[in-house]
DNA sequence: GGTTGACCTCAAGTTGACTTGAAGTGGCAG
DNA sequence: CTGCCACTTCAAGTCAACTTGAGGTCAACC
């Protein structure tokens, strides 16, 4: 079997111990097993860690992300759900990128006053009518 | 003049007067003037707040998205950090994009298990690479 | 067989981002 | 001129997501 200890966990995942054990405590991932005290893990649940940092990064709660995959990791949502989660991301996904555009835009634009700048103006407008809404 | 009380202001934004308190309490936004007791606000801080919103989806705290932004609105970063926080922003939205074709694949193979998956397990490859850190 | 060090539990503390509540104010419609 | 009601302040409360600390345990190495 092929079991790692919560510290090897751990450094494998850059996910300090304590947070493990938060997320074992509110059912996000399990522990298959003790030795002696220690936790021990399969290794899937690196996959599920993976999975779980990338639902943050999207701003998926804990309790999200707790609803979307199954104890083992593997998704368990009905098919219409993940389409309508899918397209949550797609906005976001936009949005990130308006706002790169935009970051990237002033960075590059000489006018000394970006707020008369036609482009970024115009970047604006659409963040205007993107953002608000989580 | 175009001033707008905060209640209109709320109502543009979508933002509640609290949070608009709050943000102007820890210098987000500035009030041009009272009528009366009631804060009145200059119309770009429409735009401000859609930056706000926008910067907060990118998942940067209100810390961070003060210091992008001067009282105005208009960005005061130097250049090259400018163009880091866009690289960071790259970062993200490589990881929403991933996080989002994962969900859609889920949702449409017929697999009956994911984890066995090739294009799943591929995706999932990928997630471990690209996720962490923040 | 003693020391070490990485783990354990459980309660309490922290941080960020707000929200809520109590008590007060002031412009304006009637 | 009297209400009303949307605002005001200020302190305290809330929620998620962790982290920290005190005090304890145990497998493994010397």
């Amino acid at each position: 079997m092929n079991l790692l200890d919560i510290g090897a966990v751990s450094r494998h995942s850059g996910i300090p111990p304590s947070t493990l054990r938060y997320y074992e405590e509110i059912g996000l991932i399990q522990s298959v097993g003790r030795h002696g005290l220690r936790r021990q893990f399969d290794t899937p649940v690196l996959t599920q860690l993976a999975l779980i940092s990338l639902g943050k990064l999207a701003g998926f709660s804990l309790d999200d992300i707790k609803g979307m995959f199954a104890g083992d990791g593997s998704p368990q949502l009905p098919r219409p759900e993940l389409h309508q989660r899918a397209d949550m991301l797609d906005q976001q996904i936009k949005g990130l990128t308006r706002l790169r555009d935009a970051l990237r835009h002033v960075a590059d634009c000489p006018a000394e006053t970006h707020m008369d700048c036609p482009k970024f103006k115009r970047l604006m407008e659409f963040a205007s009518r993107t953002a608000n809404r989580r």
